[in-house]
DNA sequence: AGATAAAAAGACTTTTATATCTTTTTTTAT
DNA sequence: ATAAAAAAAGATATAAAAGTCTTTTTATCT
């Protein structure tokens, strides 16, 4: 479903959702040991969210990256979609060039439906709802 | 979710389910031009399969591959599995080494629900009776 | 039996994704 | 002002996936 980078980059966030705060940052090095990421290969992408403005940073000493208020509530679905683009959610599941309601594969109608609801999900939720979730509920990033 | 090789092994599958039968085969070539998949990569695909019973073959002079009646009621899903391996439909969405319904990552609920739906269906249809569906219903591979 | 047509097998190439390393820029603290 | 610390940018390296090509085997037909 996704790349790697994009589960790098949705844990990522998750995780700087709620560590970091305009003025509580962390650098690269914290966030990849953390998560278990290899640590330049995360610094691209989130270099890359921060040009799209998913993810806030300062440089310099005490510098780092954090989640503005409006980096909190963008939909998860963006972080998504900035790295891998957005044909994640609608592309065939069999590849098929053309696959749609009118003209569906032979997995289009499960293969939607289950999309669907994941789509809904990162759609609606923003990130700063989804870590609320991961705190309160313990879950694993 | 599915990589390259296991779209275009699931689509050949359906296509020789309804082209095909023990002394009606059809050669790599006429699969790869139809399906638009290359088709040197398409025959290794196929050699696979066949290793793993899920298509049959013969060499030789108006040889080429088929359906057995057996291969047509396998589950799709062994297909799929046979590429592409058995985790598909279980490992963690955002690929955390340990991610269950006790201990979930944030997208757990959501991508169990779609993976879930997609399993059964691939898990209870056979290959022909999905391929009878894309004949009734003008379907496309 | 021999020729031929097809898959099987193996080696190789290309492309894309993942990962690392080095240099530059910017900010902060001294 | 300077030094240092951090991200940004760019170049490079490695691995995995996708794709191709060549040779071998085997079945079929004449």
């Amino acid at each position: 479903m996704f790349s790697k980078s994009c589960k790098y980059a949705i844990r990522a966030v998750l995780y700087m959702a709620y560590k970091t705060s305009p003025d509580q940052r962390v650098g690269v090095k914290e966030i990849a040991d953390t998560l278990d990421v290899p640590g330049p290969f995360l610094a691209k992408l989130l270099q890359q969210l921060t040009r799209n403005n998913l993810v806030s940073s300062v440089k310099g000493p005490n510098g780092g990256f954090f989640l503005s208020e409006k980096n909190r509530n963008e939909p998860l679905r963006k972080v998504v979609e900035c790295i891998d683009g957005p044909e994640v959610f609608s592309a065939c599941i069999l590849g098929l060039p053309v696959c749609s309601s009118e003209n569906p594969c032979p997995l289009h109608t499960q293969a939607f439906i289950y999309r669907e609801g994941l789509l809904q999900m990162v759609g609606k939720k923003t990130v700063a709802e989804i870590a609320a979730q991961v705190t309160q509920e313990g879950l694993s990033v």
